[in-house]
DNA sequence: GTCTATAAGAAGATAGAC
DNA sequence: GTCTATCTTCTTATAGAC
């Protein structure tokens, strides 16, 4: 990595830990393995770099927003490979979200940052509240809908059933960026979650609350 | 208010909107009216003023959780009152969580506080998740307990139920922090979310399936 | 308890050699 | 591009008069 991208990771780790303001320009250089006044070639001041971590991220989000759309603009083959979507799909479903959101590196750090600077300026409560909650509830409601026109799930509202599904997993995610040593309590309550939820849900409930007891053999 | 407690509020303001490092010693006293080597007649340092703040709502705290727990501890008197819980009443009791969180003017300040904040030692993180998460969840569940118990609510698993009851409002709350102007959509959610959550947890579905139109004449 | 003056030190940023 | 030396500014905190 050159030592302008390894500027940005440094400054990321560290800002993700102490905040902006509790960051010297220093220290980020003393990561980098170079002095502080060399950083200044790389960039104008310390404000530039915290900037270009967001501009960076904004891009990343944008290609992860293409490539969410591309799925959904595919509306027909999704639904048929959710059409049959069983209980432990859907606690796939909510892990591969969880874990993706807690142990991805980058996502990591910059919602610990965002988390930290939100009330610093608006722009950064509304980078957060998009990336963390709004996109989030907006793709999961996509999909539950096609789960529900093809009959799988039932509900008046599927906003609020999107929400229902996902707050619980928003709440768990900031609660183990806060306590890491709750990771595992977490993950029982998100499985335990995600049954409860299916259970609630799903069209024939009789059925599933039956074959709720067996699937479970772990 | 004596000067004391004024450094204190004045402080709190201060720091819940900009964070502990952004702000100066100079400007808690600017917005007390007096110079900053006068706080220093108050306060030993800047650590001192936040560290009474921290010590100030733990005091707070403990007496909200001592007026809990003597509701809490006469079991059979709440359990009379909640026995015949409507949905309105439901309603409001999330609501009434909802706004006395959001606006109560202390709480606000210190959770915004707390939030900037609780990456920068293991403490403030294990206060900001006991008073706004473990807590809520602890006495929520108690409620619903008594609901169960006595009929009215239907579940396999109480702690779970409680979560899908406040895991949105705590994911409401958040986003009012950050966005404010987002307060009204929030309220509009919040109540959906608990006819929505009523529906799908009293004991007789149908029933309220088929009240939940004609209580809504707003 | 409040003030003015000021010390002490930290942190951001620049100059200029290599 | 990196370094050392240095400037400048900002911020905490103290001294001592009133």
């Amino acid at each position: 990595m050159d030592t302008r991208q390894r500027i940005l990771d440094e400054a990321l780790t560290l800002f993700s830990e102490k905040g902006y303001a509790n960051v010297f320009v220093a220290d980020i250089a003393n990561r980098v393995g170079i002095k502080a006044p060399s950083l200044y070639k790389h960039y104008k001041n310390k404000q530039a770099i915290f900037d270009a971590i967001i501009a960076e991220m904004n891009k990343r989000f944008l290609e992860q927003a293409g490539a969410l759309q591309i799925n959904g603009a595919d509306a027909a083959a999704d639904a048929d490979i959710y059409k049959t979507i069983s209980e432990e799909q859907l606690i796939d479903l909510g892990r591969n979200l969880f874990l993706y959101f807690l142990h991805d590196d980058y996502t990591r750090r910059f919602r610990k940052m965002l988390t930290i600077e939100q009330f610093h300026d608006a722009s950064l409560a509304k980078i957060y509240q998009k990336q963390y909650v709004d996109d989030p509830l907006s793709y999961q409601g996509m999909l539950f809908g096609m789960l529900v026109a093809s009959g799988i799930l039932q509900t008046e509202n599927v906003e609020i059933m999107t929400i229902h599904f996902y707050a619980p997993i928003y709440m768990l995610l900031v609660m183990c960026d806060r306590e890491p040593e709750r990771e595992q309590e977490a993950m029982k309550t998100l499985e335990d979650h995600i049954r409860q939820f299916n259970s609630l849900y799903r069209r024939d409930e009789k059925t599933i609350r039956k074959n709720r007891n067996k699937h479970k053999e772990q």
